[in-house]
This record gives structure tokens, sequence and C-alpha cells, in this order.
DNA sequence: TAACTGTATTAGTATCCTTAGTACAGTTAA
DNA sequence: TTAACTGTACTAAGGATACTAATACAGTTA
């Protein structure tokens, strides 16, 4: 399904939020979609089934899936009410990275340009990679 | 000097590079001034000074600060050159985040605003907290 | 010389991550 | 109903990493 780097200081578990965050916003995985079950997916890493349990229940507290007993694990629909809890967070981190951005030369406008890019890679895409 | 949550699951010294950072980004820290001694600053929040040490490495890896043994820890002149894999790595957080941001229903407008505040909070401002 | 500064090394402790095994509960299709 | 699938919970153990502490070394300054 995806690469994992299995020495990477970055635990199994978070790399795996990362990605499936990732292929959600951009819309590869869509609304109630089904991801692989648990065991399924650590059979096709050769990793263990709780490692993906803890993963998925990450992106469950996050709101990006939820989970039914007996039936699978799906992807959320995006509710902005939902999330705020997630939105303060990403608020509280984009303030901080942007003075960063900032301090170490990065202007405004390379900043705006990210969010074009941000909002073009999230909307228009297909099937395709 | 400020607050620090020593019972919170992230580090002390990882909360002490943020605040510096913080500092030195809005300039309250200037140019060339100097830190507190690694064992001053223990004593003062009652922590081993190799954690203060761990705070001032890494904030010298980052490029934030320099030390000189024998005379002390200084803020370093912010210069681009130096700082590019810095940059690098705050971009790739950017814009993982904007990503976020974006899916969880933040405007590109609202995001413009966090960048014009940050941009006022940078400069503007003398020695008031 | 005395008192300050940063730095390096070692060691003990705590925490986290991963794996493994087992068990329970709900769903689905034969 | 049964068999095979699904998620979930729990415990235990091992290993790796991170954090903190104690000590010693080295350079600076008055």
């Amino acid at each position: 399904m995806f690469d994992l780097d299995l020495r990477s200081r970055k635990p199994i578990y978070e790399q795996l939020v990362e990605k499936f965050k990732e292929l959600i916003i951009k819309e590869v995985l869509q609304a109630d979609e089904k991801l692989p079950s648990v065991r399924t997916l650590a059979r096709q890493m050769t990793i263990n089934p709780n490692t993906i349990q803890k993963a998925y229940r990450e992106l469950e507290t996050q709101g990006y899936i939820y989970s039914v007993k007996g039936k699978g694990s799906f992807v959320q629909v995006s509710d902005d009410a939902v999330n705020q809890e997630e939105l303060m967070k990403i608020k509280e981190k984009l303030t901080a990275d942007i003075s960063e951005a900032l301090y170490l030369g990065m202007t405004r406008t390379e900043i705006e340009q990210l969010i074009k890019e941000a909002e073009e890679s999230i909307g228009g895409q297909k099937t395709n990679d």
C-alpha cells in the first residue's frame, strides 16, 4: 500500500498515521471508503496487528476515520464542527511555523505560494498518484 | 525567566528550545545578547544543568545561538545562508500543516491572516511582553 | 588563584515502541 | 447455526530510546 521506514526513529504507527492522513486529505481515499483490516494490513506489511490498531485508533481520535466492530474502519466525512479541537492545534502549529519561516528568510509571498499549491493538491486529482 | 510544565509529556529541554526560539524570533533577545549560563538558569528553575545544556546544544544546532567555552552562550545573528537546512524543514512542515488546515475547514484568507499577524509580532515590539 | 563559563562522559531511570498471545464481541455469508 | 471475517481489550515481555543526574575536564576573567 505504501512504504515505511522500519529503521526510522519515527515510530511505525506514526508513519502510518501520516500516510493515511495524507491519502485522506488528498482524497485518494474517499468518504466512507473501507480501509484494509488491521490483520490484513499487518500481514501485508509484516508488522504486528497491534501497531496497525494503534494507528487506526489515533486516526479515529483525530476524526479522520471511524470504526465499526465486525465491519471495518472507514474514512470519516470531514465535519468542521467535530474537528474544532484539531483545528485549534493546527492553528497554533501554523502560527509558530510561520513565524519561524519568516525569521529564517522566507517571504510572505513564498508562504502564500505554498497555500496555493496545497489548495490545488487537495481537490484537483482523480485516482492517479 | 519563563514558565515550564515539569509534568508535561513534552521534555523540559524541548520546552526550553521552543521558549528561546520564540524570544529570539520576536527579538526580545537580540543578536549577540548573552543567555543565562547553564548553571545559573538551572539553579533558577531547579532543574539539572545538563538539561539546560541539551537545550542550548539544540539551539546551536539549529543556528539560533552560539557558545564560547568559558564565556557563555549568545544569540546568533540570523544568516539566511546558514539556515537553509532549517528552512527546508520548516517548508515541509508548513506544506503538510497547510493541507491539513484547509482540509479541516480553514480558509486561505484565515491562513493569510496568520501570516500577517506573525509579520507584525516579529519586528514590531520593544521590551514589553 | 578563585569563580565563573561551556563541554564531555558515564550511568541509572523512566518511558515508549513493538511484538506476542489470548480473549471477547459484532457482522456476514454459506 | 457455523465459520470466517471484522474491531477491541488486555497483559506481558523485550528492546530501544530519551531524559535526567553526577562528575570531571577545559577555557575565561578579574
